[in-house]
DNA sequence: TCCCTTATTTATCGTATGATAAATAATAAA
DNA sequence: TTTATTATTTATCATACGATAAATAAGGGA
């Protein structure tokens, strides 16, 4: 009477996965899961809102702690891509168009819900995954950014003397802003401009002006005596 | 043989405060405590650091829910001095010096170890108490902000038109890039640079540079034809 | 010095929570 | 169709945790 076929109705009470794909089905479902209530969220709430037992989470790993090792791997690994780093050095193009176009792909591939919330409570919970991360960021972004600064502002040989804190600062500045954005909208969760590429193209022309205002001054310092 | 007094070593085993000197005992220790491991931290770990019994914080708070809602009250009530909107628009001064002298004040009175962390745990617990202190933020702070940096570029009239939303943003800037040293310094526990003051003046001075960016660009859209 | 008030502790309850063991049923092979 | 394998569930344990009740003792007043 329903329909020809009752299957959709009533579904078989018991779905059965092959381990990869529950395995997948679980780690997904975690992510989503810790990144809304934290690690503090409790393996049954998780298992309801699969659709499977709890002892089942326990097939999987063997304690709270494995899952959620896995979900940090899963959402901090691997999301950085190389080729980034080379948009960012490619001077055929202004700098100011490659930060605009390294942060749209940062930002839709790197600063999603689940990143920025799971991070932050990375944080809160003392993990040295934050640490590792911002050295990451420093090392394959923020100096590369600094030495196109440098070029950009026309200093000679832009990787003569050793990046300065205050020109990393200038590109944290940067960096940062971006940042901001999405803890404003996935953690205060406050009404946040709508056009994201509009707001990164604002940005990084505003952030971007202070660091040249660093290299200037440090450009000036350093072209009577070189010093520091 | 120890000592004339014994008092040191053999301590009373039971304290006896009056009760308001407990209670604010009580709610110091949990300030820190939750600010340390989050409202997840259980009582009974409180109470040991308390050097008291647990349920004698049941005597002073019915619930846990209770004497959390007293933190964030302690926390984030009355930390905002109104001598500081005082601060900003005294155009005696320049206002890169105004800025830097509130935020000097800013830094060591509101962006505390405690005051950061609850901050940020209260924004992943979906509290609204991050959302209704950004709204405090843009009036006192923000908002006059802007009307200073208009005054400062030289707009004939700053309070003229309304502050758009691209000049927020240019003022959230600064804001987040002093908030965001102590992100680094309370939660992420990177080192940062040891010497708050400089690092404020750089940062100002790098930010509100860009701000004049937004300004200057918006001023010149705005003189042959006064349009948004 | 004794007594009374009450700040504080000890003992305990009910439920929540991570984890385990045994029972069940879906799927593929025979 | 029957049987073997194993993904999944039900039942359960041990401990953790918020909260309550009764017992205890510190300190002030008579």
């Amino acid at each position: 009477m329903a329909s020809t076929t009752t299957k959709t109705a009533d579904r078989p009470k018991r779905q059965r996965f092959s381990p990869a794909e529950r395995e997948r089905l679980i780690v997904d479902g975690a992510i989503q899961f810790f990144a809304k209530v934290g690690f503090a969220g409790q393996t049954r709430e998780l298992a309801q809102r699969l659709g499977i037992s709890q002892p089942l989470l326990y097939r999987y790993f063997p304690t709270k702690k494995d899952l959620i090792e896995r979900v940090y791997d899963e959402v901090f690994m691997g999301r950085w891509k190389s080729e980034w780093e080379d948009i960012i050095v490619d001077r055929a193009a202004p700098l100011r168009d490659r930060l605009v176009g390294f942060y749209d792909a940062y930002a839709s591939e790197v600063l999603t819900y689940e990143w920025i919330r799971i991070y932050m409570f990375a944080g809160l919970a003392d993990e040295d995954i934050n640490r590792r991360y911002i050295d990451l960021l420093e090392q394959r972004l923020l100096i590369p950014v600094c030495t196109e600064i440098r070029a950009a502002a026309g200093v000679v040989d832009p990787e003569a003397a050793s990046i300065s804190d205050l020109e990393i600062e200038a590109a944290w500045n940067i960096h940062a802003a971006i940042f901001y954005y999405f803890v404003r909208k996935f953690i205060y969760r406050t009404p946040v401009e709508p056009d994201l590429a509009a707001y990164i193209r604002d940005t990084v022309d505003r952030t971007l002006e202070g660091a040249f205002v660093v290299i200037r001054k440090a450009d000036n310092t350093n072209s009577p005596k070189a010093k520091n």
